[in-house]
RNA sequence: GGUGGGGUGGCCGAGUGGUUGAAGGCGCAGCUCUCGAAAAGCUGUAUAUCCGAAAGGAUAUCUAGAGUUCAAAUCUCUAUCCCACCGCCA
């Protein structure tokens, strides 16, 4: 969101976004239902203005017969404007929930994902001397994971971990959260069945709606129908973090707030029902720890961390020693929040490419204005917070890339050393068994 | 699922129709006192929107929404959250 006088000073500017982030919303409209709004509330306040003088007065002296025909009078016209004030209100706060973060000047101008521009690239690609074997095929030999069960007891895109895999994708969890605190950020297990404002506050409402799943009650009601509760599964811990902090004032000096979150996350995947059918790189419930970065409202201050936290996952990376690169996404593909985002892409030789496995963001402070986070500076001044994303490990998609890109000519697995004593007997190797 | 009790400013807490944007306390800020500090005293201390160059003014906000009334923190209804006890249960 932004704020509205932003949008008034600089109607260019924010039309440029939208045209830029490749979104359908009418500034001009926003700028016609702004306007009509505030006519109506000027009405709406000289209104009360009249009935509260007439209040006043009734406190000193019995309200004559002709003060209190006046007040049924003004009381009707009140509630006429108002009735026409809601409606024009309920459109402005739709438009504004759409208004898109103005992006980063340095973020690559472009429509969508074919616009991404690479900006680096880590690590060795192994050339294997016989023909390798996917995920699906190396994880059912090793009996280590099993999609076909999963499908069975799940439904579509249902996986087992099982074994060696379940101990790999927790030690995973584990590593990356040493890793996080050991860099200062502060451990969280948020809630995952989290209310709308939340879906809201972190933008995840109204866009990207049809990926969220809803809860609802298996009970039904007299009538036959289902009772739909105004809760949701987050697809990320990052909006039950982002509202930990909702409608407070925080202080300057615990700023940056640094957290990690650990949930499993659902996503529903409506949308992209052909696309990555094969293995787990694309389904509907994972685990995931997340960085969020509360900081001051200074992109310069935000920018760097920004670095910093991409610098965590690189790191991630870089410790298990998987291939990958960083894509600067493109103002079409980034998404209406979000001032800068990078894409951390891990080499999976099965797809023969880099597969998404992190997602690094500087929203600025289109969230915090959502969610109402401020802080106080020393001279009493209050602005809104930047706040910031990245993954930090999300599995088992990136089981994808610890597997393929390790696998031996007979099928095991040579696990990454960093992640050997979370195995039991510390095993080097997972064999067949 | 059942029953009962609650939700007031940064926090605690008073307040059952009109003198309450809200007593009192705490906290916080400034000043006085002091070599300095503590203590004490004094003063100040919500947010949002609109109008205004500013000073300032208007409106709204006592969980939320609806209603009663000339007038609502206060009465009615609904929702919601918290707490307690019972039932069920990992």
């Amino acid at each position: 969101m932004l704020d509205i006088k932003f949008i008034r000073a600089n109607v260019d500017i924010v039309k440029q976004a939208v045209k830029n982030k490749n979104l359908k919303i009418d500034v001009n409209e926003l700028l016609k239902v702004d306007e009509n709004r505030k006519k109506l509330q000027g009405e709406i306040d000289s209104l009360r203005t009249q009935k509260n003088e007439l209040a006043e007065a009734g406190k000193k002296n019995r309200p004559t017969d002709e003060q209190i025909k006046r007040g049924k009078a003004i009381k009707e016209k009140i509630i006429e404007i108002e009735t026409e004030f809601k409606l024009v209100d309920e459109k402005y706060k739709e438009l504004m929930w759409q208004t898109p973060q103005i992006p980063c000047s340095d973020a690559p101008l472009g429509q969508d994902e074919t616009d991404n521009v690479e900006v680096k690239k880590w690590g060795k690609i192994k050339k294997f001397a016989f023909p390798i074997k996917d995920h699906l095929e190396l994880g059912k030999n090793l009996d280590i994971l099993d999609v076909e069960k999963g499908a069975k007891v799940g439904g579509y895109r249902g996986y087992y971990l099982k074994n060696e895999g379940v101990l790999l994708h927790l030690g995973l969890m584990m590593f990356a959260m040493e890793k996080m605190v050991k860099n200062g950020f502060k451990p969280f297990i948020p809630p995952t069945i989290i209310r709308e404002f939340a879906m809201y506050g972190s933008g995840h409402f109204p866009f990207g709606k049809d990926d969220i799943y809803q809860i609802i009650n298996s009970g039904k009601l007299a009538d036959g129908s289902n009772v739909a509760e105004n809760k949701y599964l987050v697809g990320t811990s990052e909006p039950s973090i982002l509202a930990y902090h909702a409608d407070e004032i925080l202080n300057e000096t615990e700023l940056p707030k640094k957290y990690c979150g650990f949930s499993q996350c659902y996503r529903s995947e409506i949308g992209s029902y052909g696309k990555d059918t094969r293995g787990i790189y694309r389904i509907h419930e994972f685990m995931k720890i997340e960085q969020v970065i509360f900081c001051k409202n200074d992109y310069k201050e935000s920018e760097k961390l920004h670095q910093e936290i991409t610098a965590i996952s690189e790191e991630i990376l870089k410790d298990m020693e998987i291939p990958y690169r960083i894509l600067d996404i493109c103002t079409g593909d980034m998404g209406a929040g979000k001032y800068r985002m990078f894409d951390l892409e891990s080499w999976m030789p099965s797809r023969n490419s880099y597969g998404e496995t992190h997602s690094s963001s500087n929203l600025g402070d289109w969230q915090a204005r959502r969610l109402n986070i401020k802080y106080q500076q020393k001279d009493g001044q209050k602005l809104f917070v930047h706040t910031l994303n990245n993954t930090a490990i999300a599995s088992p998609r990136i089981l994808i890339a610890i597997l393929e890109n390790n696998q031996q000519a007979d099928g095991s697995i040579v696990v990454p050393k960093v992640l050997r004593k979370y195995l039991p007997g510390k095993i080097k190797i997972i064999r067949k068994k």
